[in-house]
RNA sequence: GCUCCCAUCGUCUAGCGGUUAGGACGGCACCCUUUCAAGGUGCAGACAGGGGUUCGAUUCCCCUUGGGAGCACCA
């Protein structure tokens, strides 16, 4: 148990479409990190880059959040002490903290164009040097720079110290070196006004005293920029932590393709929020023999410095089981509840709605243990509200120790249906003593008998228990179907014996 | 090419100088069983390689190899 001060951290996702899992995973991390130490959590959106904006992201992002239940404190939808929680509004403040680096000759400014710097990318390539800004503009006396400045179109870049070694910590890896001539005199303001992420972030997280940055493990490579950057504001530099990103199964970068789906799709996949929840932090994050962690075991036993180094690769099959331990643990009526959701969505239109909801509760028990996912349900158990359930072909009965034997499976067919046409009360209890008396009057197995009376009254092969389905589908029904199988099977031309 | 990061079963991880290297998913076998599940039991399965440091390295250091990331007026 380590004593830890009550921190502040953030999500900063840009609003370029929905936050997917390795992202939001990143956010999870931090929630809890905030939830664990009693501090806060708070939400920013960095649209400085208007090109890359997405029309409606900023909602999806708050509802992903939501379904996920992590909640924030500050934001751009509630506000707080240190908004706007929007960076497009808060350009004057990276305005005003470019003007000081400039004044300070900590920047300056630059008058390259696009056009020449790309040409300036390609010698570098050709000459096999590596890329990067060479500081053409960097001796620009500053009055004649400020003087250009006003007329002409500009960006400001940082002015990196010539030679010496930066040194930043990560809380996870410790202090991270590297020589300033590896890094070249970065932008931080550009033509048009916006800051880019290095400034946005310089100005922004010691605004709204941030004490832990939180963010994938690619923005590791920019740590001494920022680091520099902050010692030229003034800044005290906060805590990082950079966390590793997540693969995809073959390896490799997660993609669409293999489950770096955003996480309001799990949900339409029939995930629970808890499991996945619970899914994501446990791929790179461990706590002992520990695998299934409720919200609250999460709060309480979760360590932002606990967090593994390596790349995690997204285990679908996991994922798959954990939600199926939560299904399996959730309380029937709250089961029931998510069902019946589902089947009003997904059943046949010609069903009629709303739908029987005594039905669902009848239902729900026999397939609590059968689903992983919610979107096991309907093919599951649709037969139950299908009233025409169609005789399968003749195939489906036709397996095993009946291959061949259509008169025989007619003939047991027909045996079961007057038992189950005798049965009273038609209860599943009864119905199952009363059919195993069968099979032992007839002779056969259990398990055979079972399955051709199964694949009659479902359809299926593969179903809910037999008994108590039988019961929700009602006596007149399964007598109706089985002789409908039976006279079907009796039509069948029996193989020649050859 | 340059810079940085990472390295325990197939996968996610526990381990924080001395362990029969533990757990979970997945796999396999058996049990239970009306199908399918669920559940139970068991089995197989890992410290990338090489140097050091140390009485002793999975653990600390270095190198190699292998992965990953970054090198934009994107974040």
């Amino acid at each position: 148990m380590t004593s830890q001060r009550p921190v502040r951290v953030r999500y900063a996702p840009s609003p370029t479409g929905d936050p997917h899992v390795g992202n939001i995973r990143t956010a999870i991390w931090a929630w809890l990190h905030a939830r664990h130490t009693g501090g806060q959590f708070l939400i920013r959106i960095e649209d400085t880059d208007q090109s890359r904006k997405v029309e409606g992201s900023v909602e999806r992002i708050l509802a992903s959040l939501e379904w996920l239940g992590l909640d924030w404190d500050e934001g751009p939808d509630i506000g707080g002490p240190y908004g706007p929680y929007v960076q497009s509004e808060r350009l004057d403040l990276y305005r005003a903290a470019a003007d000081r680096l400039l004044a300070g000759r900590q920047a300056y400014r630059c008058f390259c164009t696009p056009e020449e710097l790309d040409a300036m990318r390609a010698r570098q390539r050709e000459q096999k040097r590596p890329p990067g800004y060479e500081g053409r503009c960097r001796n620009i006396p500053p009055e004649e720079a400020a003087d250009r400045g006003a007329r002409e179109p500009h960006v400001v870049r940082f002015a990196v110290p010539e030679g010496g070694v930066t040194v930043a910590e990560d809380l996870l890896r410790g202090p991270i070196e590297v020589a300033n001539d590896t890094l070249d005199d970065f932008v931080i303001l550009k033509s048009d006004g916006f800051p880019t992420y290095h400034l946005a972030h310089a100005v922004d997280d010691p605004a709204m005293q941030i004490t832990h940055v939180t963010r994938g493990d690619e923005w590791l490579p920019s740590l001494p920029r920022h680091a520099l950057l902050f010692d030229a504001l003034g800044e005290p530099r906060p805590i990082y932590v950079h966390t590793p990103i997540i693969l995809a199964p073959g390896g490799g970068k997660l993609s669409k393709r293999h489950g770096a789906k955003s996480v309001l799709e799990y949900a339409e996949d029939g995930f629970l929020p808890d499991a996945v929840l619970n899914f994501l932090c446990i791929t790179g994050w461990g706590y002992g023999d520990e695998t299934v962690f409720s919200r609250e075991r999460l709060i309480e036993v979760f360590e932002i410095e606990n967090l593994s180094l390596n790349p995690a690769t997204f285990d679908m099959d996991k994922l798959t089981w954990l939600n199926g331990v939560y299904l399996r643990e959730m309380p029937v009526e709250t089961l029931a509840e998510m069902i019946a959701q589902r089947l009003e969505r997904e059943l046949p239109a010609d069903v009629y709605r709303p739908l029987d909801r005594g039905l669902v509760e009848e239902a729900t028990p026999l397939i609590q243990e059968r689903i992983q996912t919610l979107a096991d349900v309907t093919p599951l158990v649709d037969f139950f509200w299908q009233s025409e359930v169609p005789t399968p072909p003749a195939d489906a009965f036709l397996q095993k120790k009946f291959r061949g034997q259509p008169v025989e499976a007619a003939r047991l067919l027909t045996a079961s249906a007057r038992t189950v046409e005798a049965t009273d009360p038609f209860e599943a209890a009864v119905l199952e003593e009363r059919m195993r008396a069968l099979a032992a009057e007839l002779d056969v197995k259990v398990g055979d008998l079972f399955t051709l009376v199964r694949v009659a009254v479902t359809g299926r092969r593969v179903t809910p228990p037999l008994f108590e389905s039988m019961e929700i589908v009602g006596q007149g029904v399964c007598v109706d179907r089985i002789d409908a199988a039976a006279a079907m099977l009796a039509e069948v031309p029996q193989p020649e014996p050859s």
